[in-house]
DNA sequence: TGTATAGTTCGATACTAGTCGAATAGATTG
DNA sequence: CAATCTATTCGACTAGTATCGAACTATACA
């Protein structure tokens, strides 16, 4: 049974500051190497090392910008793969009462490497569902006629995007809800859009995101959705 | 950064030999240890401790059967993350002119996980589009009324399978064609009415499987698809 | 041009984990 | 029951690698 790589790209994953450090990058920035380093919890040597590696394997890209080196995922793949992993490692989504701060974050609002996921990435789609912005579709969702329009009046024109090469509007099956959210060319549009008008704000590091005083308004007025505490 | 047992999962199959067990395990099949350990080539003593493992870790279970030990693939996730591995590791489908026989045949014909793959997968899946049979809408297809009715001479009925709770007939791009074949219910039981009729079979052990002579008239008459030397 | 900062390379250390030989536990067969 | 086969457990050996201190390179800033 020879078989390709496949066993180095796993065994650069299975390492606890690697894992780490893509788990940083699943969001979808590129981080320069101190802030992985500060991340994984270790020195910048031992972070250099181990990016190093990763770029080998073919998992980060790199991009000096000055004296700083920014690193990304290489691939959507890279990011497709580690969310596979963590649906293996997570068939168990029990909400225990002492879980930390962090990981309550990431469960109501993250990106999945560039779109909304989490109970905000959840609420969302089963609101556009609701209000008949969109249907569900085998694996897809498809934008409605109204939805079309909505689409168009909070800035994005479906039109276009539909001319990508990628995929419009993904079903995406996330590990801590269990259920679907907005992926694709659209999930992305929609997030991206959401940040420009700032209803959400990324976190300096990390994939969490925050949902912003004027985006607790702008959901509730335009879309009836009422999020408690905005995460916290 | 606290993470869940990605760190585990990915090391789990981040070595040489338990990912040739893996690999074995694809196609779908269970396997005794003994098996499982010369496939990986290292002794029973080394099999049994990795195979306890990844029982663990949740990759594998296990059932006994007499003094035998049957093991597979834990759930359909774990083949996923597999295919999702190795979509990282093999961006490069460079077919080398000194390719062991292995991988040809692996590429010629291979289940993936419990649908047909591979050249043939893709060249199946390419003639019933053709043939108006199934059409491509997202990521999925969908089955035209003419389908409907070659299914059911063939000997499988579409309607039933709709009803189940799985995927009805998912588009799955694997790592050697880089085409998209027919997976989820409608892939699934395809291959195993083609594996009924023994038009292919599944070779001893790994994820290979031939066509048979007879595979090889039935595929031209039914399908009108030549194949050239049934893989080899 | 000197100084601070970002990042890497090198070398030494320590720990983890894969490996196999030997022995053991069950199951099957004659 | 003895012989045989499958599979596991235990213990020892070894190799690979993550880690950090120290030194080095390159960019930025004053």
């Amino acid at each position: 049974m020879t078989v390709p790589n496949l066993v180095e790209v796993a065994s650069l994953i299975g390492d606890e500051s690697r894992a780490a450090m893509l788990l940083c990058l699943l969001g979808g920035k590129a981080l320069p190497a101190s802030e992985l380093a500060r991340a994984a919890h270790v020195t910048p040597q031992t972070a250099s090392s181990h990016l190093a590696k990763m770029v080998a394997g073919g998992l980060l890209v790199h991009e000096s910008y000055g004296r700083h080196r920014y690193y990304r995922l290489a691939s959507i793949e890279v990011g497709l793969a580690l969310e596979a992993l963590n649906a293996v490692a997570s068939p168990k989504p029990i909400r225990s009462l002492r879980e930390s701060e962090e990981s309550r974050a990431l469960r109501f609002a993250r990106t999945c490497y560039d779109h909304l996921a989490g109970e905000v990435g959840v609420a969302l789609t089963d609101k556009m569902g609701e209000l008949g912005l969109v249907r569900s579709q085998g694996r897809d969702f498809v934008v409605t006629l109204n939805g079309t329009q909505w689409f168009r009046e909070f800035g994005i024109d479906v039109e276009d995007l539909g001319r990508s090469r990628r995929h419009f509007a993904r079903q995406c099956l996330d590990w801590s809800e269990r259920r679907h959210h907005m992926a694709g060319a659209l999930g992305a549009a929609l997030t991206n859009r959401l940040i420009e008008l700032k209803w959400v704000e990324r976190v300096p590091v990390g994939r969490a995101v925050r949902i912003t005083p004027s985006g607790l308004m702008g959901f509730k007025g335009e879309l009836g959705i009422r999020f408690s505490i905005s995460g916290r």
